[in-house]
This record gives C-alpha cells, sequence and structure tokens, in this order.
DNA sequence: AATCTGATATGCT
DNA sequence: GCATATCAGATTT
C-alpha cells in the first residue's frame, strides 16, 4: 500500500478539543527510504495557545520553536526534549497558536523497521509514548513545518475507536489550573497507551 | 521514587 | 557565554 495522500485540510479544520477526539483511530504513516512504518493514534493531548499555561504558545508566545503553531491546521509541529522529539498537529486558524501532542500510536505496519530502529522487540514498548513513537517511526526535525497531508510524513483515515476516554493531561506540572483539564484522550483500554491514569469514558 | 541524559531555545549577565 | 526550562525515557535504587 502506498500513501500519497493524506485527510483533507477541513479535516484539520475542526476545533482543537474535537480534532484531538477525531485523530483517535487514524493512521500515522512515515515513509522513509528504510521502509513504511505506521500506527494507529492512540493517546493525544490538546494544547490551547494563548490561554493555555501548559502549552509552548502560551500568552502567545511567538518564537522560533513555536512559529509554525501560528501556521494554519495541519501542519507538522516537532520539536526536541532532552534526547527525544515530539511531534504535534497545528490546530485551529491561522494565527491561533494551537496544537495536539501525539502521544502513543499501536504499531501498524512496519514492525521489523521499528523493532529494529527502537531495538527491542517488545511490542507495547514500541511506541507507547510520545518520544518512543517518533522513535520508533522514524520522525525527525526534518519533519517541522511540512504538512500530515503529505508525504512522507501524513495521517490517512483508519479506524473508528471502539470507546474514547479523556483526562488530565501528563507532564505540566507547575503550570497551575491548567494541570486539570481534561485534555488528554486516548482509547479506552487500549494497551499501548503512554501511561494509564484515570478517566471518564465516553 | 530518584537520578541521569544532554537537544534546543530563551533570558540574563 | 552561562544558567535555566522543557508536553521523556531509561536505568538504577
Amino acid at each position: 500500500m502506498n500513501y500519497t495522500q493524506g485527510l483533507p485540510a477541513d479535516f484539520f479544520q475542526q476545533p482543537t478539543l474535537q480534532l484531538a477526539q477525531s485523530l483517535l483511530g487514524c493512521l500515522l504513516v512515515k515513509e522513509t527510504a528504510e521502509g513504511t512504518a505506521s500506527g494507529f493514534i492512540v493517546e493525544t493531548e490538546a494544547y490551547m495557545g494563548p490561554e493555555d499555561r501548559a502549552a509552548h504558545s502560551y500568552n502567545n508566545r511567538r518564537t522560533k520553536r513555536t512559529e509554525v503553531m501560528f501556521g494554519e491546521a495541519g501542519l507538522i509541529y516537532t520539536y526536541k526534549m532532552h534526547t527525544h522529539t515530539l511531534v504535534n498537529v497545528v490546530s485551529g486558524p491561522l494565527e491561533k497558536p494551537e496544537a495536539i501532542l501525539i502521544r502513543a500510536v499501536e504499531p501498524y505496519m512496519g514492525i521489523d523497521l521499528m523493532q529494529k530502529r527502537r531495538g527491542t522487540d517488545n511490542l507495547k514498548n514500541l511506541t507507547s509514548g510520545p518520544g518512543k513513537l517518533t522513535k520508533a517511526l522514524g520522525i525527525t526535525m526534518e519533519d517541522y513545518g511540512h504538512s500530515f497531508s503529505a508525504p512522507p510524513l501524513v495521517i490517512v483515515q483508519g479506524k473508528i475507536p471502539d470507546e474514547v476516554s479523556s483526562g488530565a493531561r501528563i507532564g505540566i506540572d507547575n503550570t497551575g489550573e491548567a494541570k486539570e483539564y481534561p485534555w488528554r484522550f486516548w482509547v479506552t483500554n487500549n494497551p499501548f497507551v503512554s501511561r494509564h491514569r484515570k478517566g471518564t469514558s465516553k
């Protein structure tokens, strides 16, 4: 199978919190010289720009790193955290710095390649975290600023999750009230989510 | 639960 | 230039 085109632009133009849920079950595909690897998105977190203390773009902080968040929905926002690359989907209209962090995927195609890149054959440990999935899929800063609608990194239609849960986000201590906002979404009971915390299913 | 790792950008001196 | 902060992960206690 070959992916020449991702989801249409209007898919990404949903309100950010809604898009974060819509992305669950979609297939994230990365094509490289080594081969194609892909996985179903099973966990996301929304970051709501100026009003969100936890967001890089809080208070419209516009820097070289956050610049792409002010662009159009459907662009790729990658950044590095320590030794790991994390990947986000830019959301919201132009000049609204909102984004959705992809926190975990369920391995689908190219599992051999992912195992090689991660140095493990434990499926549950391949892509169950934002830094892990980028390494497994081969996502790098090279992808920064590109679109999820075109190769080599695309999001295509996948399957509809059976059930979706929501709850507080992860890793954002000391950011005041924002840390309790239920802006993390995951596929209920999916074993590939990064951390199992309590949430409410819908 | 604590600690190490150490990319990138920002802010201060 | 140096100090600091960041949407982690792996390893060790």
